[in-house]
DNA sequence: TTTTATTGATTGACGAGTCAATAAAAGCCT
DNA sequence: AGGCTTTTATTGACTCGTCAATCAATAAAA
């Protein structure tokens, strides 16, 4: 009973499925049939719509970089002006970028990018920006936005990876501990 | 041709080709026959003595595990007793830990404890230890040495994962952050 | 002869990607 | 409206490859 249109629904439905299946299994040799089932469709359909599994991966890596990109915005948009470091701070640690499965997939492309030209190009864009969203934050606020900036990512991706392995490690800890880093950052220039 | 006492060989050359072809492909779809390639052996070999990849794994991890335990012993040995967190990073840094290789191991020593038990055994010990060493370094310049050393691990590990995917970030790269926010650490306390 | 070292060949399982077949919807012609 | 053709959706079955693990066989040492 195919009804018509379905492609969006499919290609949202695998990508979901893939991030949940990547949170669960934990590593990148989740099968294209394990996402397609819990997707609710056959693997050929999967393979149909994306034609091979990296494209499957890179697709769930694209969804969940620009949901950090818009928990970004959304923050930023509610921030003073010399609270922009804190916000951003806040959206990596928001629920929507730093839930289990989210941090499990994470890791994941940590590691394709590794080994796939396309997923790095991703991973890059992403950190430039975060980047040059950090710097412009600090500007203000420190002699060395760049050196700021560039220990604040550190950190925070250093927070995600033993999140990872330590689930305790409750979002609000982390987010706790990056702004206490920052703040003393800051106090240090005074 | 048997020559007798091989044992002790054989396991250290499937060690080393274990962390060696994991620094080139990347991810621990590395195949026992590869790794036993590399060794110089037969894949029949390897399991007969580490009894199947799993082993073969975190024999690799215990030796990398314990090449830091020695390089920060090393460095604690000549270190001057205020001078100890800034021995601790270096060991981090050290050649030993922080090759392209070692490292791109240690990123995939991560995604196994996420789900082997014993990997994630291994890697709360060695965080333990270093965690230890650092509270024990930093207890008398700060006065939250505990959260100190909670912040200077972080930091660690996000150096590392980023290394991991810009290769550019040198060595000395690295070391030289790490100290820049440790002094900025110590400096926010006076 | 027993123990240790060593491997080629094999088994059994699993997974990515393909393909032909089925079926509903949409268009199109009269 | 009624039939036709094309497009879109969908899957079961299949191919081809790979890989971990096993085993029987060979051979040197003890």
């Amino acid at each position: 009973m195919p009804k018509v249109g379905m492609e969006p629904i499919r290609r949202e439905a695998i990508v979901r499925a893939t991030i949940a299946e990547l949170g669960v299994k934990k590593s990148l040799d989740v099968t294209v049939s394990q996402i397609a089932k819990r997707a609710g469709m056959s693997s050929a359909l999967a393979h149909h719509y994306f034609g091979g599994k990296d494209q499957i991966f890179l697709a769930a890596m694209r969804q969940i970089l620009s949901d950090f990109g818009a928990e970004a915005r959304g923050e930023l948009k509610t921030a003073a002006p010399h609270q922009r470091a804190q916000a951003i701070i806040r959206a990596c640690f928001a629920p929507s970028c730093f839930t289990p499965d989210v941090i499990a997939a994470w890791m994941t492309f940590y590691v394709l990018a590794q080994t796939n030209a396309q997923a790095l190009r991703l991973w890059q864009i992403y950190q430039s920006r975060i980047r040059s969203n950090l710097v412009y934050a600090l500007r203000p606020v420190l002699r060395d936005p760049v050196d700021g900036a560039e220990n604040m990512i550190a950190l925070i991706d250093g927070l995600y990876i033993r999140a990872a392995l330590s689930a305790p490690e409750e979002p609000q800890l982390a987010v706790n501990q990056a702004m206490r880093v920052l703040n003393t950052l800051l106090k240090a220039e005074k």
